[in-house]
DNA sequence: TAGCTTTATGTAACCGGTTACATTTATGGC
DNA sequence: GCCATAAATGTAACCGGTTACATAAAGCTA
């Protein structure tokens, strides 16, 4: 195999080039180039002739050379804390769906929810050229501003609303969400009841959605109870939060993925869901309309804002007018885990 | 705004370039592209005079030149069926660590196992100039691997083992797991068998699964349902497998999320686990070590066959040998919600 | 100091497409 | 057939880095 001789990327040089199909068909490198982007202006006789050398050769366009000339690459960079557990799923679903309709890839970079980690992975997006980035979340380390001055590239912020904030954000209001469900549980005549948020720690959508509790506190007696952002936290946050039947009536979760851990703790403790107390969550995950009984939540507008972050962004790089703030509504999903006290 | 009044991408073409850095530290451009890329023959002196025109000047390197030029991205792209429920979380965050280890980038796109989709979005990342490719299955589109074929581009399989198979396998072998779930259960005692699993169609781990068990069935009776990879096709397919606690006295999913599903419609219809009926799933997720009780599950090695993949794309690409099968081992993590008979 | 060798730096071509401007060909009207 | 115009096509420069080979500078030894 003379292949395997040549070692390293010697064989990447082998392919053909559009001088390569010029040649073939006879035609100038102009012809080719006009007949891969532009159909207009060449007959059908030679738009036959050069895609036939095309397919001869198996020609692909080099996408470097393309960007280099065109000064694009009409890719956009999203960045989100995290895979797990689909929480993003339906946002970058519908994000990369309505960009590739309107002629943009979409590369993802995973944050772990980190600042650290998030300025890296923006260089990597940017150093790979991409035109815009869409990020998780209003709050970012200062390193990830400079980077995007340099680069001179624009960001559009999710997950959050805050018509006053450095970056344009399409989402939702997490602290009306937040006193909407607490008002939701206060309908339900409940008065006492268990807050369990992931890390605060640089997630300013959680501080926004206590900001939001606590505001609209009332009568109602919250208690807050930090752990992490998994099953398995939502079950540890029921024993910090030590529920006894006698006072806490609620346990709000601000995540469906630790409803799931808090609805497993207290069927353990042979708590009662919701005879002794009621469970309500966030993002309206899809276990939660199927677990038993079904987890009250919070249906977060997450198809939607990827389809509007997208646009979005496409509308900047068009005409060059940042986004727009935009306002997205969610909605409360009754379900068998809560009930009228 | 000056720049308002643009329109279009005129401000792209305002960035320094490194002809610029060359001009104000007065050297030569291939001694800039030397500081950038290689500090052994460059003095001290001339380094750091370049070094603070490139930050006076806030250049930043352009991609697609360097890629044209050397002929590498050092980019890899991923194909993976979901970024649903975590499956393939753990996989890519593992992938993704080493390949930057070892110098590269990763694009990930997600197909929803749809064939067509996996074909345009391989083409999506190969028109970006990835290097190589990591799918997840055996079987594919003969589409996908025309496209590899032409742009000549290493492809390697994960999820999956077979050493006869086209493209290198780095997974495990879906089969032979299968049937140790299957004897887990026999040694149980279990002799009547309800499996729930996702569909066929274009799926080859879960056709190989099933071909493990009834290759492994023995004196076991078992009943096949297919349904919906989801947490609520876990609960149809308890629905449809007509579990009535006198005959079937096990039931096995081959994916935790169904196996989430199972359990919540088992304790709907008051049908004990594992008291009444034994439940298993399939990939370790999360919440199966949580849950009430917890979910005796097979733990596929996601982390190492994500680190041992982008090992071997990056050896392959360096050394130009085509990457070596290789068979990693699960192991059945029990738990509460299986029990001998 | 001169000569030789090593180190540091520069010049110009190149990568593979795109496109402004130039040139050629085709078409229609008189 | 000739002329004017429109359509089709070609030429050469360019994009922004990389690097082979050439040249200059520095260092060492006799």
């Amino acid at each position: 195999m003379v292949r395997l001789m040549c070692g390293g990327r010697d064989w990447m040089k082998k392919k053909s080039t559009l001088r390569d199909v010029a040649r073939q068909s006879g035609v100038s490198v102009a012809t080719v180039s006009r007949v891969l982007n532009d159909s207009q202006s060449v007959t059908e006789k030679t738009r036959v002739r050069v895609s036939a050398a095309i397919e001869d050769l198996g020609f692909v366009p080099s996408a470097a050379a393309r960007s280099l000339n065109s000064g694009r690459t009409r890719t956009i960079g999203a960045l989100v804390p995290t895979l797990d557990h689909s929480i993003f799923a339906r946002y970058l679903n519908a994000l990369e769906d309505r960009l590739s309709e309107l002629g943009y890839g979409l590369i993802v970079s995973v944050t772990n929810g980190s600042g650290d980690i998030e300025v890296k992975k923006a260089h990597n997006l940017l150093d790979m050229g991409v035109e815009g980035v869409i990020v998780s979340g209003r709050s970012h380390a200062e390193g990830l501003n400079r980077l995007l001055r340099r680069f001179d590239v624009p960001m559009i912020i999710t997950s959050y609303f805050d018509p006053l904030a450095d970056y344009p954000t399409i989402g939702y209001n997490n602290a009306a969400i937040a006193e909407s469900a607490l008002r939701y549980l206060r309908d339900l005549n409940h008065r006492h009841v268990a807050v369990l948020h992931g890390p605060l720690e640089g997630n300013d959508r959680i501080e926004a959605r206590l900001d939001g509790l606590k505001r609209a506190q009332g009568d109602v007696t919250l208690e807050f109870v930090e752990t992490e952002l998994s099953v398995k936290g939502g079950a540890e946050g029921i024993l910090q939060a030590k529920i006894d039947r006698q006072s806490t009536t609620a346990v709000l979760c601000l995540s469906d993925v630790q409803a799931l851990g808090a609805l497993f703790e207290l069927q353990r403790q042979k708590i009662s869901v919701p005879q002794d107390v009621s469970l309500m969550g966030f993002d309206n995950l899809e276990w939660s309309s199927i677990s038993n009984p079904g987890i009250t939540s919070i249906a977060l507008p997450a198809a939607k804002m990827g389809l509007k972050a997208a646009e979005a962004m496409a509308s900047w790089l068009t005409t060059n007018f940042p986004a727009e703030p935009l306002d997205l509504k969610a909605e409360i999903v009754s379900r068998g885990s809560t009930r009228k006290i």
